[in-house]
RNA sequence: GCGAUCGUAGUCUAAUGGAUAAAACGAUGGCCUCCGACGCCGUUGUUGCAGGUUCGAGUCCUGUCGGUCGCACCA
């Protein structure tokens, strides 16, 4: 199906064109004045320097043109020379009914689908995740699901960090407190042990520690940087604890990731790819891309057009070792060759983005990655207390991610018990259910590039633009639908009228709108859009249910026009916050 | 120092270069014999500053002030 503008904008060129003028200008958008009309075009302005006419004069002979319109119900030539619309009402119907019946609501399926690899995960092993894992865990997720709804192929990669010294630090730590496994014996040739023999409390306490010794004992430090070299040199002791740190990190990650339903296709860490750098490395000096500078072999990223400087980007730090920038790029190897993704989604802080810069130019540069891959960063801000500072908790610590989560579902299942009659098990399964969707909601519906402000009485509130309020909405159109039904009528065979009222009106534009909205929530990767779309429809709704008695109408016909329109509302509500990434109770 | 980014009601967030800048929270006044009042209808109040481009600027450009962040061997 069409996107509703595109009809209206075809029918409008079709009317300059019909008066003479080129068919371009007839671009119809939607009304910024409500009270005056609920599209408008503003092409007679466009045109009036290149026709050497009044606007005004070219708005009125274009609207004479669109005088039999069924598309436009009312069009009024405005000075200066607005163009104010009024879609037809049969029309507005004819487009709910065939949402109805296409898959998707009339969300065209791409051309060419793409094949995406996202990146949105960031977590370390060892480490728990804390409330900045929170954003790219949300965003991410959501941009897939934007992406796979709309038709698109979507690979999420977790990208662990398991590579680096804080990999080193961790073995060097297990190292002190058992000194006698057998991954530390050079000679021994045996299996390694299968079940973990630590647990994930243990090595959270293992690594600050470790990590706060090796910063004032340098001997202590030579150690893990040897433990960091053994392992990346895949020494076997060392590679299978890593890889055992590896699997019980996982295992831990999973389970908050879990809570926040987000998952990941691929646990792929940069240890993953530890094979891969040497041959990269060898790439980029064979091309002639990388030179020793300062001791460190670098790929130069400046280009001429720069204003600001631009530092190369360093492939191996001057004693050899890899770094960021190195197990990033051997990635970018990895994925071109196992996936041949059209696009690679990076979702991480804002801070990093001259690092991504560097990153991509030299992988551009040294043609890592063809001029048909998309290579796009998305960076968020930092999700900051009501003090608008960082997040901290009460003491000035850092915030685990899953005691933010266990806080939102206390603090939801208080609210829920307050006011209403609910067996507490149910309210403990609403909670959860309901405390997600606060969480999410509070932070897609902020531009993902701006830090917000994580106020937890705010996010679970029910009342306005919140994640509750918008399954409140739902609920209460599926207790209606279900009274509907005890009635004997069937919502399945309901058939949709010609809207009557205005409220009834509005809610059915904005249902029509839903195509265009998630094609461009996913080629602008902006789940923000869906959280406003879905906001105003939820308005929308309940302004009409205000003036509108349902259940108790007695004209059939015009009852089950209205249990369509619910549930053709209920419907895209669900699949709108499903892809957010999060569902809707039965009763809340 | 150089650079990036942001600055919108008391607070928190919106706004493909278009008309009178929009919601929410807060404050405040109404509306339940009626499908979920966790709702609806009102009132209140805003583009840091100075220029410029444009028929038209919160949006683009220049300067300025303020916040945040980044500037090769961390990730």
């Amino acid at each position: 199906m069409k996107k509703l503008l595109d009809l209206l904008t075809q029918e409008m060129g079709q009317a300059f064109e019909a008066a003479g003028y080129d068919a371009a200008l007839g671009k119809v958008g939607l009304s910024n004045r409500p009270d005056l009309c609920e599209f408008q075009c503003n092409g007679a302005m466009a045109g009036a320097k290149q026709y050497h006419k009044a606007p005004i004069m070219i708005a009125n002979e274009v609207a004479a043109k669109l005088s039999g319109s069924k598309v436009f119900e009312e069009v009024q030539a405005v000075a200066p020379g607005f163009l104010n619309l009024k879609i037809g009402k049969e029309f507005l119907k004819d487009i709910l009914v065939t949402m109805e019946s296409e898959p998707k609501f009339g969300l065209e399926a791409p051309e060419k689908p793409k094949k995406i690899v996202i990146d949105y995960g960031g977590a370390n092993v060892a480490k728990p995740l804390h409330v900045g894992h929170l954003r790219s865990a949300v965003i991410g997720g959501s941009i897939k699901r934007i992406n796979r709804y709309v038709g698109h192929e979507v690979i999420g990669d977790a990208h662990l960090g398991d590579w680096g010294l804080q990999m080193g630090l961790v073995l060097v730590g297990l190292k002190e407190r058992y000194p006698d496994w057998v991954y530390f014996d050079e000679s021994y040739t045996g299996e390694y042990p299968k079940e973990a023999l630590f647990t994930i409390s243990e090595l959270e306490e293992i690594y600050p520690e470790s990590s706060k010794r090796s910063k004032v004992d340098p001997e202590y430090k030579a150690k893990a940087m040897e433990a960091t070299y053994k392992f990346q040199q895949g020494e076997r002791g060392y590679w299978a604890l890593g890889q055992m740190v590896r699997e019980v990190s996982i295992k831990d990650l999973k389970r908050v990731y879990n809570a926040l339903n987000t998952g990941f296709e691929l646990w792929n860490g940069e240890s993953t790819i530890k094979d891969l750098i040497p041959e990269m490395v060898q790439y980029m000096k064979d091309g002639g891309y990388a030179y020793i500078s300062e001791g460190a072999l670098v790929v130069d990223v400046k280009e001429e057009t720069d204003t600001k400087e631009m530092p190369p980007c360093m492939i191996l730090k001057s004693d050899g070792a890899s770094l960021y920038n190195t197990t990033d790029l051997a990635t970018i190897m990895d994925r071109v060759r196992n996936f041949d993704p059209d696009q690679i989604i990076y979702v991480t802080d804002k801070r990093q983005d001259l690092y991504f810069q560097q990153v991509f130019r030299c992988a551009r540069k040294t043609k890592l990655v063809g001029p048909d891959v998309d290579l796009k960063w998305i960076g968020f801000g930092t999700v900051n207390g009501n003090d608008g500072k960082p997040f901290k908790t009460r003491d000035g610590g850092v915030m685990r991610l899953e005691n933010l989560i266990k806080d939102t579902q206390d603090e939801m299942y208080r609210k829920i018990r307050e006011g209403r009659e609910m067996s507490e098990e149910e309210a403990r399964k609403t909670a959860e259910q309901v405390a997600l969707a606060a969480l999410m909601y509070g932070d897609l519906s902020n531009q993902a590039s701006k830090d917000y402000i994580f106020d937890l009485d705010r996010f679970t509130s029910f009342e306005g633009d919140t994640g509750p309020y918008i399954l409140y909405t739902i609920v209460r159109i599926k207790s209606i639908l279900t009274k509907y039904a005890e009635q004997g009528g069937n919502a399945d065979a309901a058939k949709l009228q010609v809207a009557q009222s205005d409220a009834e009106k509005a809610l059915a534009m904005q249902l029509s709108q839903f195509n265009a909205m998630m094609e461009g929530a996913a080629t602008e990767l902006a789940p923000q859009r869906i959280c406003a779309f879905v906001y105003e429809l939820a308005n929308d709704f309940n302004r009409f249910y205000h003036e509108t008695k349902i259940l108790t109408e007695e004209d059939e016909v015009k009852k089950a026009g209205w249990i369509a329109l619910l549930s053709l509302t209920k419907n895209v509500m669900e699949d709108s916050i499903k892809v957010l990434g999060f569902e809707a109770p039965d009763k809340m």
